[in-house]
Parts: C-alpha cells; structure tokens; sequence
DNA sequence: TATGTAATACGAGAAGTTCTCGTATTTGCG
DNA sequence: CGCAAATACGAGAACTTCTCGTATTACATA
C-alpha cells in the first residue's frame, strides 16, 4: 500500500510528489551529483540540526551551483524529503524482516526486542537519522510523509500480533502497536536498549506495583 | 534546580537567558501589548503549526509593530519559548501533583495513569501545546530548554518511585523514568489514554508473551 | 567528423524573511 | 512646565530560498 514508495523518492521528488517535478538525473555526472547534494544534507543536518542548514552551505560544499541544485531538488524539503524516505525504506525493511518469522505467540516478544534494537542500531549507524526524524517532525509536508510510514510499520505490527493471537481486540492491538512504535523511537531518543535484561527490570517493575489480572 | 525558571521566563528572555535581554515591560500598556504578542503567537501555532508563522503576522494581528515587538522578546525563538515555557510550567505542577501523594507501593500506578491522564487533559485544553512541542523539537535553542524540562520530571518520578521502593536500582529507575515520559508523550500524540482497562490489556498483552521472572 | 537538438550548468538577482537602529513620542517626576 | 528615561515606530539592512535567461555540454544522426 505504501510499499511502493522508495523507487519515486530517488528521483528527487521528496516529500510531496506534488511540488514542481524535476527531471530525473539521468547523465552519470548529475547522478553523482544528486548523491553528493543528499551526502552534504545529511552531513549538514548531523552538524547543525534538523534542518537549520543553508542551501547555500551545500552549495559551497559540494561546488554544485545554485541552478544546478534546483534542477534536481524542487525545493528544500524535498532534499530532506528523499534523506528520509531512504532512510525510512531502511527502517520498514528492518521491520518487516523482524516480524516475517513471528509464527507463535513466543516469538511475538523476541521479535519486538528485534525492532526496538534493530531501530536503535540503525541509528548508530546512521546517526543522521536523527536529525531527520527531527526535521520530518517539524515540516507539515514532510510529516505527512512519515505519518504514511507510521502507518505502515503499524499496521505490519498489528498483522504479526494477529498472526499468534487472532482474538486480540482492535483497540489493544491499537494501543499495542502505538506503543511499540513509541518504545522503538524512545529508544533511539534516550539511548535506551529493550534488551532482555531492561526489558524484564521494566515489566518486573511493573508487575511489582500492578497486581492485576489480565482480561 | 530547574525550578524557578518560570518568573524569568515571564520577562521574555525566551529560551535562553544568553541572547541579547530585553527590558521588562513595566507599564501597563507594555504588559498588556506583550500577552497581545503571546496570544497572538499561540493562535498562529495552531493555526500554521508549529514555528511556520512570521513575525509579520504578529506584527498585523496585533499592530504592534517590528521595533516594539522586538523590543519584548530579542528573537522569534525567545515567543516561542517564553510560551513553551509557560506551558511546561503547568506540566511540571501537574506531575507534581499527581506525585506528591506517593507513599505506598500501591500509590505508584494510578499516580502514573494520572500523570499520562493530566498530560493528555492538557493537550486537550491547550492544542497549542501540541504545535509548541513540535517547534522545541525542531529548534536547537528551544531543544535545550526542553531537555532540562525532562530531567526535572524524570527526576520527580525517580524520587517518587524510591520513597516506595528504595532499593529499585539506578538503571531501573532510570529506564523507567523514560519510558514513563515516553508514554505521556505518546498519549499526547497518539491520543492514547492510559485508563485501568487499556493499561491492563496491555500490560496483560506483556505479561501473556513473556512468561519471565522479575529480577 | 560535422551539425542540430536536447539536456545540463550557471549565478545574478527577485522575492520574501528576520531583525536593527536612528528618530519621534510618551511617561514620570521635580 | 521642562527634563530625562522609557517606549514606540517603521524603513531598510542582512540574510534566506528559489527563479530565469543565457551559456555550455552531451549525444544522436548523417
């Protein structure tokens, strides 16, 4: 459904297809190009932050002029726009891999550890993540984005939990999958690994101070 | 610590004290143009989400004009501020509050149903909260004040959970601290109550798929 | 190789922001 | 009333993002 989606970013479309269409780079020099502009971005928005970055500072960087920069990128968003939906292409990949063996019930807990570790490492890896989370978050055109990808993770989500336990209600598979997805981005914002050990501390915790029974 | 911020906030030095201050408005006229300036700016957030508004649109629904405008608050950053601020405040008394009466372990987790309850009421009340957390999130300047903001609640969290169980562990208390935020935050954003009955199914939702012992 | 056409390169400057600064006005007070 | 300090004001300085007309390069075809 929003699968299909990466392919059309890469040609510089970025976050609203609907913005003045640029020509795909087509020529080896501008496809160069067009991956060193996105480079300088992300190096950018790592160094100063979301997206307090001067188009003019990519022009220094990478020699590519003004002109030339608008001919492969509509506008400002849309550089970050293609930063993201790459990097968030990445991260559904993640998500769907990690949820594809989910079988049983048992395998339900060791995958969400998956997805909260394999978020937390894919920003390590990428630290520039970050900052485009953090851009994305701010951009009303950009959000839109990132609500569709939102979406999508969730909805793999609630189809795994389906998968092991079909009686499970809408609205705690609701609840549920917004959580895990809150659980995956606090672990990135706050460091924080829901490895076994943390994980039964924090549900130990819970379990201490709520003596309740399950529905 | 972080707690007396909010009567400097008030004379509009915004989010940080650094830039260039501004005198406090001492008349009456001043102080009455200077909420006409806040109301104005919370009204745009909504409006035009998050930081996308121009100091011009104040200058026109006010009639204050650019020399007085800035002679209240030194930058755009510090309206926002000043009114992020505001805002926190309520959300630190709200905590609290809502902390305050914690003395058996028993107390701890309505307390936290009403923190995440108090937080989304807030939002509810105040929807321009919503569009200020997206502007501090995006701004470094901003970013600073909301960081010190979090560490004053984790920590009324933290000192509440160890006055019913002393001997939690640091890395606990802190994972839980965050988490707890975490889940306020999420609240906020994904409209999530945390009542008995939804906790509880996802609590129990845990407690089915992972069958491990406390540590 | 020569030639025509389409793609690409380019950067001065148009349009639109935020914020300043010198001047005019008001207020408080002896 | 007259003086000093606070406040009001808005044209324009400084800095953005983005455009547009012209120059240059790449490629197909003969």
């Amino acid at each position: 459904m929003a699968t299909q989606k990466a392919d059309k970013a890469a040609i510089g479309e970025g976050a609203l297809g609907a913005a003045r269409p640029r020509l795909a780079p087509t020529q080896q020099r501008s496809r160069e190009r067009f991956e060193k502009i996105l480079a300088a971005a992300a190096d950018l928005m790592a160094e100063k932050g979301g997206e307090a970055f001067r188009m003019s500072d990519i022009v220094q960087r990478t020699g590519v002029p003004f002109g030339s920069l608008y001919q492969y990128f509509p506008d400002k968003t849309a550089v970050i726009g293609t930063l993201a939906e790459r990097y968030n292409a990445v991260g559904r990949e993640c998500v769907a891999r990690d949820l594809a063996d989910v079988a049983a019930p048992d395998d339900l807990y060791p995958a969400l550890c998956r997805i909260v570790d394999s978020y937390y490492q894919m920003f390590l890896d990428e630290p520039v993540m970050r900052h485009i989370w953090q851009a994305t978050q701010a951009d009303r055109a950009l959000q839109a984005l990132d609500e569709e990808d939102g979406a999508f993770l969730s909805g793999l989500l609630c189809e795994a939990v389906r998968r092991v336990a079909p009686q499970t209600p809408d609205a705690t598979l609701e609840t549920f999958s917004q959580l895990i997805m809150t659980l995956a981005a606090a672990a990135v914002r706050h460091a924080i690994t829901l490895d076994a050990e943390a994980a039964g501390r924090f549900l130990g915790l819970f379990k201490a101070m709520l003596p309740r029974t399950p529905p």
